[in-house]
RNA sequence: GCGGGUAUAGCUUAGUGGUAAAGCUCCAGUCUUCCAAACUGGCUAUGAGGGUUCGAUUCCCUCUACCCGCUCCA
């Protein structure tokens, strides 16, 4: 019986990590930094594997998407048109009393009653202060003890200066170590009895230090929808403080205000920007995607959970632009409204915008399945009403199911035509495409056909709660189309790297109980990638490293695998040793080679090895000649 | 950023105000036969910076990183 103490599982991955070299701090002599990782030697196979099945699964194995590969640096007019230097500036503020942080710009807002304080002192204070008092009042010493620099400029220190002179020194001091004259509020709602408001205020001044307060100086205020409090307990919250989420920098040596840039926070929005030199050199036709994969920053304000929210990370990001609804009406007569039983497996011409958002979270869920990730460790969350920003249409997250809980790996949104429009405005470049075929399509109807889509356009616009247009913008906008003009509305899936090999490394993580020669039971770790992502596919090993014929026969046999599959070559140890050594990376396929190799034991093994499964040990005689033929198929 | 916890070798742990210990891993060697075998030898550590002290890995302070919660999202 081992009394070894149970070490999460999570705590476990991460050392598999750094031992076998999949995933290591970065600048880790120099004490490591705040939310950023480094991938080791398996680590970046692994990592190289996902990217390549997913640029081949988005783009080599489709007519319809493109890649591109854009500059981490744009022009800052990017970002300050994407909103992303304006949005991605969140105000935080703190409860004063329970510590919690709120956005600040989404705490409820509330109306009621403020009760204010100037400060309080501990009972122990009070006691020893109150005899010695000559004539001043507690409460008019206490309001004078803290004091910083704004308050010194206001002339509190000449009042808390005059007081101290006034005072007998055992008075101030007595006073001093036992009371706060720090200001502090509390909003109470209409109806509730003002002792609540004193609880709650006890309760910051007991979270300073001071024992059984006694509060000083209550005054009272009514206040309407203010964000100012904490809106479960009403307590005061502390100053907004801005955290924005974009690395700045400077392109140019001279770092002045005016070489401000930024590394790019989401790889998407240089697809946006790039939109019309790849339509204009591609012969792409909406519908039609660009897809990207690359770094991208963000300077979050809590790093977490390992890889999982780094500050530099990698997105596989893919911007797929189809057709408004209008022009889909137009030219197929109506669009396909989406159901539980409809056909996703190939692309229509009669699909709006909700039908190629379903088709892709099918997209995005088949390519996981390829992978090794099934249903039984996905999950997906549809974002309701409130969670959508007021230009997304729709968006699915697909989450996987972590050892820290399930969490997002890819948000799959449905964006309409806001970026692009957004881009065609900011730099005054049409960002439309021409659609010959809609061109044609509205060419077939009369003028009341198209009076009476605008009208129908307009009245939509009007019920929206957000974002809505004038109604000349929206006429204008229909008769672009009516052109052929439009600007592609678009499908998002943005899918995290580092979250994929984070999730593909914990679903991998296996243990398995072994009893050893001697009865000793142990624990030995096999990661079970599947193949296709594995770092290395396959092993070579001469069962005995000292005899120069076997060593010879497979470095031969790693030469001829080498030059198909990532393999590896090892000899070091027994062998038993070598497969372990194998487990733990992952490789999914080990080839020895023995004295049978060799012609020992006759014509029949000759040129034949062993080739042994990592999943469940099994081993079978493979012909040297016939194990390309075999494990290609497996790993691609 | 706030609150709580942690920091000794590549990993898992031990220990001490006075030379830092072990197992596993790793490297080299012996071994003709397939799942961390055995034997021999070897490398490697007190997160960083201050302070107290004759002397600090140990006591104190500061910083950094990691883990948990708040928060956030690819």
């Amino acid at each position: 019986m081992s009394q070894t103490k149970e070490i999460p599982l999570m705590e476990k991955i991460v050392s598999l990590c750094k031992r076998r070299g999949f995933i290591f701090q970065s600048s880790e002599i120099y004490g490591g930094i705040n939310g950023f990782w480094d991938y080791g030697p398996l680590g970046a196979e692994l990592k190289r594997n996902l990217r390549d099945t997913w640029w081949r699964a988005m783009t080599r194995d489709r007519e319809d998407v493109v890649g591109l590969d854009a500059t981490i640096i744009m022009h800052p007019a990017i970002w300050k048109a994407s909103g992303h230097v304006d949005t991605f500036s969140d105000p935080m503020a703190d409860c004063m009393v329970t510590k919690k942080r709120f956005r600040a710009d989404h705490v409820e807002s509330q109306s009621g009653t403020v009760y204010s304080y100037l400060g309080a002192i501990a009972k122990e204070g009070r006691e020893a202060a109150e005899p010695l008092l000559a004539g001043e009042k507690l409460g008019d010493v206490v309001r004078h003890l803290d004091f910083d620099q704004q308050k010194l400029n206001e002339g509190f220190y000449v009042a808390h200066d005059a007081l101290k002179k006034k005072l007998e020194p055992a008075v101030y001091d007595a006073v001093e170590s036992k009371a706060h004259g720090v200001r502090f509020s509390v909003l109470l709602p209409p109806g509730k009895p003002p002792e609540s408001a004193r609880k709650v205020a006890v309760q910051f001044y007991e979270g300073r230090g001071l024992k059984e307060p006694t509060l000083f100086g209550e005054t009272t205020a009514k206040i309407e929808n203010s964000r100012a409090f904490n809106p479960e307990n009403g307590a005061q919250l502390t100053e907004p403080k801005p955290f924005n989420l974009m690395f700045h920098t400077f392109v140019g040596a001279t770092a002045s205000d005016d070489d401000k840039a930024y590394l790019r926070p989401e790889t998407a929005q240089a697809i946006f920007a790039q939109f019309k030199n790849v339509v204009d050199s591609t012969r792409q036709k909406v519908p039609f995607g660009i897809c990207q994969i690359g770094k991208a920053f963000r300077n979050e304000v809590t790093p977490r959970n390992f890889t999982f929210r780094s500050r530099e990370f990698e997105q596989m990001e893919l911007e797929f632009f189809i057709k408004p609804d209008e022009a889909i009406e137009a030219v197929c007569g109506s669009v396909v409204q989406w159901s539980e039983s409809a056909d996703l497996s190939t692309p229509q011409p009669n699909w709006g915008w909700e039908m190629w958002h379903r088709y892709w979270v099918a997209q995005r869920t088949a390519y996981y399945a390829g992978i090794g990730l099934g249903a039984d460790v996905l999950d997906y969350y549809w974002q309701g009403k409130a969670d959508l920003a007021h230009y997304a249409r729709a968006c699915v997250d697909i989450l996987f199911k972590f050892p820290f809980g399930t969490e997002e790996l890819e948000g799959i949104a449905a964006r309409g035509d806001f970026d692009l429009t957004a881009h065609q405005n900011a730099s005054g470049k049409p960002q439309e495409f021409f659609d010959d075929e809609v061109k044609q399509a509205f060419a077939k109807w009369n003028d009341e056909q198209r009076a009476a889509l605008v009208a129908r356009k307009q009245a939509e616009n009007a019920a929206k709660e957000k974002g809505a247009l004038p109604a000349e913008k929206v006429a204008e906008w229909c008769e672009r189309l009516f052109k052929g003009f439009y600007v592609p509305h678009v499908i998002e899936p943005s899918a995290g790297l580092d979250r994929l090999a984070l999730a593909v490394l914990a679903l991998a993580y296996t243990e398995v109980e072994k009893t050893d020669a001697k009865g000793a039971k142990e624990t030995v770790t096999v990661m079970r990638f599947h193949p296709r992502i594995a770092p290395k596919k396959v092993a070579v090993f001469p069962l005995l490293k000292n005899k120069p014929e076997l060593v010879a026969k497979a470095r031969s046999v790693y030469d001829l695998l080498k030059k198909h599959l990532a393999a590896d070559y090892d000899e070091g140890g027994s062998i038993g040793k070598r497969y372990a050594r194998q487990d733990e990376a992952g490789t999914p396929f080990c080839v020895t080679v023995d004295f049978d190799t060799l012609g020992e034991r006759g014509p029949e093994l000759l040129d034949t090895v062993t080739l042994r499964h990592r999943d469940d040990g099994s081993q079978e005689r493979v012909k040297i000649s016939d194990l390309l033929g075999r494990l290609l198929p497996l790993v691609s």
